[in-house]
DNA sequence: CGACACATGTAACACGTTACATGATTTG
DNA sequence: CAAATCATGTAACGTGTTACATGTGTCG
């Protein structure tokens, strides 16, 4: 539901249109995810059925300006107000594939993990590339949305490795047989 | 596309039906995101029309075991060999709402951050509760799962902190008609 | 004029989610 | 027997996404 309230937000600075609406989500959100226009009409359509937002009566019929409702705010606030729990979020795809790699018969788990280091490791480059400072008020949005990206990137790299020396305790030996001898041997 | 591929990772272990396959996925991933199983039989479905998994003939009418194709393992296979891309990564809500936060008038960024700091906080303490070391390999995806989400919760911490600190050097120096609404609003 | 950016809108589809309806099997 | 669990399936809806159709204004 980002959108619907991103959009919600971007009214509350007062009324726009479809079009401007895409140019400031992106702009706030620094082209990170880009947002197809399209989109920004259904979820406004939805958003006018809720009665979250009202279409304001306009001269001009080629631009179709809206503005945030009574409702439409107490939804906004309620957003901003309630953090984001762990239950709200998506499933990860990254975790859910390592996780099912480990038992499924023919994957080398190891590769996987290595390729998808080397990838995040270069979008940890690129990040830090973009990430480059920029004084202005304006743009500060935009560079904490870096920063996050960045953040999160760096975590993965970091699980990445955890993951590898877990694998190296626990499956290097991938017969039963190795499991006997690691019990034998007393590790941890 | 989590689910899709996570089933067909499951049924590359041999054929399996749709009660089982839910059993099995929330083991892999620990309970972390429970998987309706209504949702489990939609998407047998659509992976049997995609040509990915193919009903087998079961005497028992009760139970309708599914094998992965030819196609499916190709799928599959794919999709083990290509890293997630920053790209292909879902819009992060909190990253959207704090974003958002600093451009919308009435909105305490700063309350808004902290309070997601509390609750995120709460989410590390609950998982390294949950990640007790359980030596048995079966426990191995499922405890790796829990890393990732620990992992995630942490990096989520330092960004909130690393804003915080970023908010203080940014929006205290700033123009006297917000040095106004600050005083007003009896912060600090 | 023709190309291009601006601007709106719709149709179609994918996936995820919940709620519900329906049986079979086990078990107290 | 009754209740719980196992097991399948569908209907309806929500968001997100793309592709397409349409029109307006501007500028070289």
């Amino acid at each position: 539901m980002s959108i619907r309230h991103g959009l919600l937000a971007l009214l509350e600075r007062g009324p726009m249109y479809g079009y401007q609406l895409r140019s400031a989500f992106e702009e706030s959100t620094g082209a990170t995810w880009p947002l197809n226009v399209g989109q920004v009409y259904t979820t406004l359509s939805r958003l006018e059925r809720d009665g979250l937002v009202r279409a304001l009566p306009s001269s001009d019929r080629s631009q179709r300006p809206y503005e945030i409702t009574e409702a439409g705010r107490a939804e906004l606030a309620s957003w901003f107000a309630t953090p984001v729990d762990r239950g709200d979020r998506p499933r990860d795809e990254l975790t859910i594939k390592l996780a099912l790699a480990l038992t499924t018969p023919g994957v080398d788990v190891r590769s996987v993990v290595r390729n998808q280091r080397a990838a995040t490791l270069r979008t940890v480059q690129e990040l830090t590339r973009l990430a480059t400072p920029d004084p202005r008020p304006e743009g500060l949005p935009a560079r904490l949305v870096l920063d996050a990206m960045l953040f999160q990137a760096e975590a993965e790299i970091r699980w990445l490795d955890h993951c590898e020396t877990t694998l190296l305790r626990f499956a290097s030996p991938p017969t039963a047989a190795a499991d006997d001898a690691r019990k034998a041997s007393g590790v941890d």
